[in-house]
DNA sequence: GTTCCGTTTTTTTTT
DNA sequence: AAAACGGAAC
């Protein structure tokens, strides 16, 4: 294998890249190189003549999916097109396409995101005339999981809610739809209560690898195991210490459990870090070591230990901001450090806010991943919606939405009349209303029938157009847009404001765009409405914008930051309430550990040169607080850092700003 | 019955 | 600051 002799793996690494079969734990710290062994393990695979198609590689986002799927593309040369590398969910979800039917559900099954699940919640209490409170309705969210997953039973928690999960369920199922635990939940149905299904995957897939382990729920440890016991060529990456989606469901003990269940395992710990200044290592070090519950392991670089971790507090938000804005600039003049090296990381999204608006008026590009998804805003949402029904008439929720949007006078007490009847009639909505347009004897007057008729006909216009394979998707729905006067009704809607409905039309543009480009795109080899309509709900965050990322400032929360790094990191906000968040506090004071693991993540991201910043005062909701620093600080070691409380670091950038100007401005005349 | 307007509430992290 | 909800006007 040429290109592994010259790849200076150290003994660990080579170790794990030439370890392909039996089960195999790869503990790799942060910065390890981990990244690189995955992929040159995949690529050594291929070359002693494992079959692409006998390797399933599973991961947590889209992002790292992709990634990987690159690299190894890159390392190997080859086209790959039937590798699997792919996020669980969207792994869940291709098992779902062959083989819902064994569970009673049908193929055009609706996905529901966590903004459909609260609406599902609300309306199915509603029904049940099930008061809640609306502080109750997120954590309910949360329970559902729980409960769904096996992470709480009834027997634990408040049995008051029960009869609402049920119902809640029971409305899934009518309208066809799943909720994201299901696309984990349902797969080990279906591979468990059907053996010869069951078989065809382990047949398929005789080598597994699961990246970022330590995130793994107990459910996808449930399934990665019912698919690995096959051929048990099983290879589990991770790193205790970076374990951030334990709110999620995921699970430090699946790490215990995976010892224990495959003990004949081998484990290779990957322990030199190649990416960060010691400086950076030792500030980490010192930070984790206050963990109690992790598994030993001591990082270590054989980088020079570098610039000194440096400590900001600024007045107050928009001087945190604006601050960093002019630093950024300022490196990346005189030291020439490209704006995609440099990282701007914060706990929350809405810690964001600010941070944009300084940039923008810096004229500083940057991208922010994360945040509301541009498929979360309501004008895109409607469009999928239209879409959503088109697809799944039965999906009760995406038709409420568009029902009456625009307004088609079919108001509250048409609503109450629908839903009753379809209640009596245990079907769907859609049902309802098409049993109610053509019986002869209607109980609703005229006019409303004509109000409902009017929705039908469009729906039963477009949806043969939208199921045909002809890639012509994206000209549907722009002549749909058009037939139901999208634009008049935001006009409409934004009297006030036409900025806003311009804007908003503009994004709808861009979504009719996007699905233009993927179905034009060659390489996709299925692009069907059902296809498109599941992956954007599952692509929900990051994604989209991918060449033109060059050249930007990289704006993220911590959580979106796992497994990137840049030359420069920069974390803002990092005061007590907000690292350690408040709510994971009082949730439990356990989390802690798991606020610190955060942090920990954060500042492992930088390779050379890591800023702090904690606000004295900031605005939260509408009152300006006082700030405390957070505690996390205190554990650096203090040598390691170095505190610019006095001179206000504004000015001084300001001004070496003001210098390069000329100096640049002078350069260009001659 | 439907729409409009003013009041209240909200912000942890993501598939 | 924006969205969601509930009550009054049309």
């Amino acid at each position: 294998m040429p290109h592994l002799v010259d790849a200076h793996l150290n003994p660990e690494q080579l170790q794990a890249v030439n370890t392909i079969s039996g089960p195999l734990l790869i503990i790799a710290g942060a910065g390890s190189g981990k990244t690189r062994v995955v992929t040159m393990r995949i690529a050594h695979m291929l070359e002693t003549g494992i079959p692409q198609n006998a390797i399933l590689a599973l991961t947590f986002t889209n992002k790292a999916a992709r990634e990987m799927a690159y690299r190894i593309r890159d390392l190997t040369g080859k086209k790959l097109t039937s590798l699997t590398v792919s996020t669980f969910h969207a792994f869940g979800v291709n098992i779902l396409k062959e083989s819902i039917r064994h569970l009673g559900y049908r193929e055009n099954f609706t996905i529901y995101d966590t903004t459909d699940q609260i609406s599902l919640i609300k309306e199915t209490a509603r029904e049940i005339k099930f008061h809640l409170e609306s502080a109750e309705l997120s954590k309910l969210v949360n329970l559902f999981s729980a409960v769904k997953t096996g992470r709480t039973d009834w027997s634990s928690v408040n049995e008051h809610f029960r009869s609402l999960y049920e119902e809640y369920q029971i409305h899934l199922k009518l309208y066809n739809a799943v909720d994201f635990d299901d696309l984990i939940q349902l797969p080990i149905r279906i591979l468990e209560g059907f053996p010869d299904v069951l078989a065809g995957y382990r047949e398929r897939y005789r080598y597994l690898l699961v990246d970022e382990f330590q995130d793994t729920s107990k459910n996808q440890y449930r399934l990665m195991k019912l698919l690995a016991d096959g051929a048990r060529n099983i290879c589990a990456v991770g790193d205790d210490d970076q374990s951030i989606y334990s709110w999620r469901g995921a699970n430090y003990d699946n790490i215990v459990q995976f010892e224990r269940d495959y003990p004949e395992l081998l484990e290779i710990k990957l322990e030199q870090n190649y990416r960060s200044t010691g400086t950076i290592l030792a500030a980490a070090n010192g930070v984790i070591s206050h963990n109690r519950n992790r598994k030993h392991k001591e990082l270590w670089t054989g980088i020079e230990s570098g610039k000194p971790v440096e400590l900001f507090f600024p007045e107050n938000e928009q001087a945190e901001s604006e601050f960093v804005a002019r630093m950024i600039k300022n490196l990346a003049q005189r030291e020439n450090i490209r704006y995609e090296q440099i990282g701007v990381l914060m706990r929350t999204n809405s810690l964001s806010r600010t941070v944009e608006e300084a940039f923008l008026s810096m004229n500083l590009p940057y991208k922010m991943s994360g945040g509301t998804s541009f498929y979360e805003r309501k004008e895109v949402k409607d469009l999928i919606s239209y879409l959503r029904v088109m697809a799944n008439p039965d999906d009760d929720m995406s038709l409420l939405r568009v029902l009456n949007t625009p307004r088609r006078g079919i108001g509250r007490r048409s609503l109450e009349q629908i839903v009753a009847l379809a209640e009596r009639r245990r079907e769907s909505l859609y049902s309802a209303i098409s049993a109610l347009c053509h019986a002869a004897a209607s109980p609703l007057p005229d006019r409303n029938k004509a109000d409902l008729s009017s929705f039908l006909e469009i729906i039963e216009k477009y949806q043969p157009l939208f199921l045909e394979k002809r890639k012509k998707l994206a000209a549907h729905l722009k002549e749909l847009v058009s037939e139901i006067d999208y634009w008049g009704h935001l006009v409409q809607e934004f009297q006030k404001n036409d900025k806003i409905a311009k804007w908003k039309y503009r994004n709808i543009e861009y979504f009719i765009q996007s699905l233009e480009q993927w179905e034009k795109d060659p390489d996709n080899a299925n692009p069907s409405l059902y296809t498109f309509l599941n992956r954007i709900t599952l692509q929900s965050r990051d994604d989209l914008a991918d060449e033109d990322d060059r050249g930007k400032v990289n704006l993220m929360t911590i959580h979106a930051a796992k497994g990137l790094e840049f030359d420069i990191v920069f974390l803002l906000g990092v005061e007590e309430g907000i690292i350690p968040h408040a709510r994971a506090l009082d949730e439990s004071e356990e989390n802690i550990e798991e606020e610190r693991r955060l942090f920990y993540v954060a500042i492992t991201r930088a390779k050379e040169k890591l800023y702090l910043s904690s606000c004295r005062r900031r605005k939260i909701m509408r009152e300006v607080l006082e700030c405390t620093p957070s505690p996390f600080i205190e554990e650096i070691p203090a040598e390691l850092v170095e505190i610019r409380e006095d001179e206000d670091p504004v000015d001084v950038a300001e001004a070496e700003d003001y210098f390069a100007r000329i100096r640049s401005t002078l350069a260009g005349r001659d």
